[in-house]
DNA sequence: CTGAAAGCGCTAACAC
DNA sequence: GTGTTAGCGCTTTCAG
């Protein structure tokens, strides 16, 4: 009954003999069966299982020019930063029939252009980049390669790259309005590192506006910047607190950072919020269950994941060039933060 | 100076052209520098520069027949639990000159069947799974395709596949056995899911195992069976200690799930360790500084990821079938896991 | 609705 | 060390 197998894996053109079609025909039923008489595709159908055929990716990506897949670039992957969002990326990929091609940068812009390069050599349709600032140089080589960029992580309207994300700036305005507003003047923010990376200023510039919007002095916000994490964050805290004039509120530019903060704070014999305040952002899902529960601003990871799959596939197949999209942040407000003390 | 550029991206031709060679030596030159002459290599390299190449990739897999591309499907990245060990093994892939595919099987069987399928026809030139247990066509499937496999998570190597991972039976026995010498009598257990998956039914069995070894009747383990979470592991906690003979000690088949615990212990008024012990298991960044700090198996994350880059890449381009490797987990033993009470 | 055939851009023999 | 060239397996006009 069967071609006795050859050493070779079955190919188009097997299906089409098997079918008794053309191998032109084939590959239409593969990729829009409705282009194809029901009699006809039941034959090639059946011709693919008996086989058990699997297209080859490099023949259809070079003759179709194009491979269905999406690049991402993040961090890292270490903490659930942006995990969570990327889960949410990758399933909407899926229900998009898109692949996802993942790596990291390790927060180093060096490594980042390497891997773009390299995502766009291994055929990236598109790519998904957290934040908006690289040497442009990448940006334009990406326009070369006509290789649609999607920015996440930042809602930045003025910039001429699309993004889906939230407002950085406003979002911890709002948090740091909150902290003001409970009394507390002498403010200090461990932030993650500022350069080349515009998250990380734009929520210590809106710490800025919002001291300037209650008529405090924004130059004597004192800063620390570290890598994100709980052991640095546990040491800029002693930092922070050694100094003269210690901060009655400590706002952390991530939730890490923050419960890194108030381990300090308990080794250090310091109740949060009696003696100090201490503030996130992101809301990880261990953080409402922290001892006290942490004042957070919720990033809406799972909208932006989902949205950018959308807004990315649109991109490379129907060529838009779709408005960035702003999501909204929630502030937390939970026991970790409160009233100035005295 | 330059050819006026067509409308189209510069092929490895052009290259040739401008570089006064042929297309072959072009080719040599960018997948092995050392097999050209160190001369020609410069003038390739420049115009290479100059025409801002880029090689096909449709191309190069058809005509190489490799991808150099690695697949991988872990369940979720929506918490941390398979996200530390894909950063490790994703950035080793790289220092192999390797690319990551990434999918999610949301712990179903029948998406991860799916996506399988995918990676392979995306090109995936070898793919890193967890755990043993599916359907053996798939196997199958990748065994025609001549795709190799490498399985994360488990160390079982009575398999006929290649793995890295480790023992869950016997690192769960080691704490069990841990529990069972502060006098704890009355055991409970908070697991995954045990259908389709061998690393939460070898935990189980582990505690069992243990219990044989210290003549208590394994039979009186109370077991709950829940998605992995924190909410979830609060549930299956009120759960336990709501049966009329509550266990004196919780052991939970993951980290989240013993937070979740914790936390219920906590609002349901009962001090951990001092009323009821909690053990965890995975070691969780934040599981250190969750008050009590928890009780936990260290996972080699890191190492696994590492090493099972190594393994694969050397599967998918020496063809080499590794032996299997076991890693050891480490009993981190904290506060949250106390003498027996009374 | 289906078939014939021309490439897509690169790699790897093989020859020099 | 380098050039020539024959495919790799699929998609996509273009005819019919």
């Amino acid at each position: 009954m069967d071609t006795p197998a050859p050493d070779r894996l079955p190919t188009l053109a097997d299906v089409a003999a098997r079918a008794g079609v053309s191998t032109a025909t084939v590959s239409r039923c593969l990729n829009d069966p409705a282009r194809v008489q029901k009699a006809t595709r039941q034959k090639i159908t059946e011709a693919v299982t008996a086989l058990g055929y699997s297209p080859n990716f490099g023949a259809r990506a070079l003759a179709a020019k194009r491979t269905d897949t999406i690049g991402a670039i993040i961090p890292t992957l270490d903490n659930s930063i942006f995990a969570r969002g990327l889960q949410a990326f990758q399933s909407a990929l899926v229900d998009h029939g898109m692949t996802l091609l993942l790596a990291s940068s390790s927060f180093r812009p060096d490594l980042e252009a390497a891997q773009i390069r390299t995502l766009v050599a291994r055929g990236a349709d598109g790519l998904m980049l957290i934040g908006h600032e690289r040497d442009p140089a990448l940006y334009d080589f990406l326009e070369r390669q006509g290789v649609p960029v999607l920015v996440s992580w930042v809602h930045a309207p003025e910039q001429p790259r699309a993004s889906v994300g939230f407002d950085n700036r406003a979002a911890m305005t709002a948090m740091a309005h909150a902290v003001i507003d409970r009394g507390h003047r002498r403010l200090a923010t461990i932030s993650g590192y500022t350069q080349a990376n515009d998250r990380t200023r734009d929520r210590v510039a809106g710490i800025r506006d919002a001291m300037v919007d209650r008529g405090l002095n924004p130059g004597t916000l004192q800063v620390v910047e570290t890598h994100y994490g709980i052991e640095t964050g546990a040491r800029a805290f002693s930092q922070v607190m050694g100094n003269e004039q210690p901060p009655t509120a400590v706002i952390c530019g991530n939730d890490l950072l923050a419960l890194g903060a108030m381990r300090q704070a308990r080794r250090l014999g310091l109740s949060v919020p009696g003696d100090v305040s201490v503030t996130g952002f992101d809301d990880m899902e261990l953080s409402s269950i922290a001892d006290p529960p942490l004042a957070t601003v919720r990033i809406p990871h799972a909208e932006m994941g989902t949205q950018a799959a959308g807004m990315l596939t649109q991109m490379v197949r129907g060529g838009a060039r779709p408005e960035s999209v702003a999501l909204p942040c929630d502030l937390c407000l939970r026991a970790s933060l409160g009233p100035v003390p005295g």
